[in-house]
DNA sequence: GTGAAAGCGCTAACAT
DNA sequence: ATGTTAGCGCTTTCAC
């Protein structure tokens, strides 16, 4: 006796109106609130609704309504890109467009131009936001002549009169520096980037970087940036002699990211260092990261959570039809917490 | 002078039959392949297609065929979760689903049941993956009443009959206690989870600990497992008695984490130990991430791409409509790599 | 081998 | 305050 269980095709706005005594339209009506519907109709048409647990099909409200209620989501998933700098802006977006009934598609930068040229042509999504944006990025010109709303996160070199959202790696830098001038260092080493990255391919790099070295310049630190040439911990490691050449002096390491900051306590606990007695170690990462290190890490926060906002936000102001010049909107980092790692010096 | 660009609206298949002189039938006909077209026709009808870069409109697609080329993936994303070990996964997902041209939309685990029932009740999506499977899931028996196909990435107590694919992290164990049993380890220690994880709360947790347990007792290994009671390397640090209590023996120390390797090697080194003749470490991880350890940490293959691919099969197979029983599929760890960090005792 | 036409489920303009 | 109807762009009969 082989049951087949029959198929429930989902129930229609027609199946709605029908169970309610209604026209189709009217229960549109009642969903839409776009005209006034009588308190006892709405009801019937509420109850009806109810019972079926229907719920309009998307598939004919985008073709109706030319909007898909959907935006695309570019970003580096692959090897290349650390997950911990990507997820909190991702899961910020994602919670973002949830709050305005948005869904999210997520396409891999690996699909470059193409993919967003997919997706707009087959009218998937609404709009885009794109991460990972390197300085040149072939996907910026394609983005520019879709038509559709796009914000980037980050810096190119040539927005294309795109809406940007980007951190504020200068200042954050500038707020770093200040800390271990104003607590009497006298030498500021900055830990840079492993393997294989290109300078200048991302503007957060190269700004942080020139951002620390001005800052130290200007408040008279004797400044290094060291770049260890393998990548992960044996870097830091063969970097160690640079990074901790000036131990015996008033010497502050900074750090542009949480494993950076990870790294740089761990090689000067291997190396005898209290942080924030002998050495300072001050770096970029979220509160709630900074105060989790042992000990706590003195830190300007990341802010991954406003910029994803900021960039939703703009992404909702275009799709609502905002006509303004669109810009490069930098956020700033929050303020500079001192904790356990800064070393004062008198 | 006001100039507005006119939003140009989108080609149709209807445009493209008029440039091609067919009917629109046709056009559809040639992108489909479902019946024989003069090649003739064919070629004038993708010349129109591509001087109008024409391209299908998903909505009508989905109206008319009733289906969506979306499968909806449900991850946990926010801070209780750690990026590492699920970016793969994600990463691999997407990858997989787009060579079947089907695009991924992220949702939240904390969107729970009705998300769901969103996603299903709009047809915003064919299917669905759902990750971080706990051991008792509110999520689970709503997605098996959806009448859509579903995988599940992990290991429920209840699958409700469908299909799941996980890691054998029972295998995992056992290679890795074989490993230190079969180089002469007298004591095997599993690093085990931090902070405030529930026992029990994931499959995965509690099968890796007790087939360490037993496979040790088999093997005649003292076994202990070391549960921090704070997170993140504070706790790991402070529990450090009792993971190197018999460092003076032949000690083998099991990471079932990237994590947890990066911080027994730092535990092992700042405790003057050398990971490869003092002390052992072996664990679960990426054969990639396993080698770029300092030293190269021994290592089982933790195969979040082959988890994912499978879960995408899985998937495909219901959506291509296989009636077979759900069942479980465990993914074989890979073989064993000794590398740097086993100490072989004679 | 090709065309004409119906209809998927919805919204909004046009009725009354 | 509500009903009727056209039509979004596509796929798939049905007809030749």
């Amino acid at each position: 006796m082989s049951e087949r269980r029959a198929r429930r095709t989902a129930p229609t706005s027609h199946d709605v109106a029908r169970l309610a005594g209604v026209s189709q339209s009217t229960v549109s009506y009642v969903m839409s609130g776009k005209r006034s519907i009588s308190a006892e109709t709405r009801e019937r048409v509420m109850a009806a609704i109810e019972q079926l647990t229907y719920q309009p099909n998307a598939g004919a409200r985008a073709l109706r309504g030319r909007t898909t209620h959907v935006i695309a989501l570019m970003v580096r998933l692959g090897e290349r890109a650390d997950p911990r700098d990507t997820v909190p802006y991702i899961d910020t977006i994602v919670e973002a467009a949830r709050e305005r009934d948005y869904d999210v598609v997520l396409i891999t930068t690996d699909e470059g131009p193409d993919g967003l040229k997919r997706m707009a042509g087959r009218q998937n999504c609404d709009a885009f936001i794109l991460m990972d944006v390197a300085a040149r990025d072939e996907r910026i010109a394609t983005a520019a002549a879709l038509d559709l709303p796009v914000v980037l996160i980050g810096t190119p070199a040539d927005r294309a009169g795109l809406d940007a959202v980007d951190y504020d790696a200068v200042a954050a830098a500038e707020a770093l520096v200040d800390e271990l001038a104003d607590t009497g260092h006298t030498h500021a080493v900055v830990l840079g980037e492993t393997g294989g990255v290109v300078p200048g391919e991302y503007w957060f790099l190269s700004a942080f970087h020139d951002a620390c070295r001005d800052r130290a310049a200007a408040r008279g630190l004797a400044f290094d940036a060291v770049h260890p040439d393998r990548p992960g911990w044996a870097g830091v490691d063969a970097a160690a002699p640079r990074l901790l050449a000036h131990r015996g002096e008033r010497l502050g390491l900074i750090a542009r990211t949480p494993q950076a900051a990870e790294w740089l306590l761990q090689l000067t606990r291997l190396h005898g260092l209290r942080p924030g007695a002998d050495v300072s170690v001050v770096g970029v990462c979220s509160d709630a990261a900074a105060a989790a290190f042992d000990p706590p890490v003195t830190n300007v926060s990341a802010q991954a959570r406003d910029v994803s906002r900021k960039a939703v936000d703009l992404l909702f102001e275009r799709l609502g039809g905002s006509e303004t010049e669109p810009g490069l909107h930098l956020i700033a980092p929050g303020e500079l917490h001192r904790r356990a790692t800064t070393a004062v010096f008198s």
